[in-house]
DNA sequence: CTTATTGATTGATGATGTCAACTATTGAGG
DNA sequence: CCTCAATAGTTGACATCATCAATCAATAAG
């Protein structure tokens, strides 16, 4: 089942991580119902930190999706006043979003509840926690 | 940012491992394309066991989704041959869901693929990963 | 037997996502 | 300066995903 029989390790490690992240994937639709978001929409909004206006081709890079799919995205949170489309100074081909105030008030809605660590994490020590934390961020980073 | 300020360090993990499944939400449509499927169908495909059939009901709650969502993609897989419709016998209401030897086949070139681990997990020795997976483990069980 | 409940399907509707075609802007050479 | 190719974003067509309300058949409860 596994790519590399040599790193039993490696692979075990892995398949726990997707394992979490398929449990991820059921429970975000319902958070961002809350919020009257659609999961496209969060993951929209994540990447938009507020004051760092981003170019919509950046966006649709970050999402590994079609750049046209990002206008239909962008133009339903502009039509509801989440975000703002700017032609840029450089380069008019170029639109470069930004939170608006609004927005930026969901988005830390949204980070909040999504990050709120669930009562599951308790199981570990808080020295464990650590540990934890030490290895994703390597891993991630 | 965090909602339980008392635990700085679940709060962090909670957040590396939100930030890990976002990345993997961005892989899985390219992953999956490769074999002519889309991230739901991976998704349900992989949770139907191979000699285990389940019943719909089942996987809509699984999937945390509507039942008459699982019905169009259970039509789908069906007419791809992947997967096979049989009234329970114990109540003709209920379907159950099985894979044919086709959708076995790719059912579990879908798992290689997906966990198979990535260069990145090379940045943690052999023991590192060790600990990671015993964290991991605790944490979702 | 009658009625209510449950599991699945259907139809309507909106959102997501891709692709191809198009517009506008930029940049490079002649 | 002028042409031409490349780039950023939009548009329209189309398939999929996902929800809701309504329906049908089978089961369960009275």
């Amino acid at each position: 089942m596994c790519a590399k029989p040599k790193d039993p390790h490696a692979c075990e490690a892995w398949q726990l991580l997707v394992r979490f992240s398929f449990a991820q994937r059921s429970s975000l639709p319902a958070l961002a119902a809350e919020l009257e978001l659609s999961p496209a929409q969060c993951h929209l909004l994540n990447l938009i930190e507020p004051g760092r206006p981003i170019p919509m081709g950046q966006l649709a890079g970050a999402l590994s999706c079609d750049a046209s799919n990002v206008t239909g995205l962008v133009d339903r949170l502009e039509s509801r006043g989440l975000i703002q489309r700017r032609p840029s100074d450089q380069d008019r081909r170029v639109k470069v979003l930004s939170l608006t105030p609004l927005g930026a008030r969901l988005r830390s809605a949204l980070l909040e509840r999504m990050t709120a660590p669930p009562a599951t994490l308790g199981k570990l020590s808080a020295e464990e926690q650590r540990a934890l934390v030490k290895l994703l961020r390597r891993l991630i980073e």
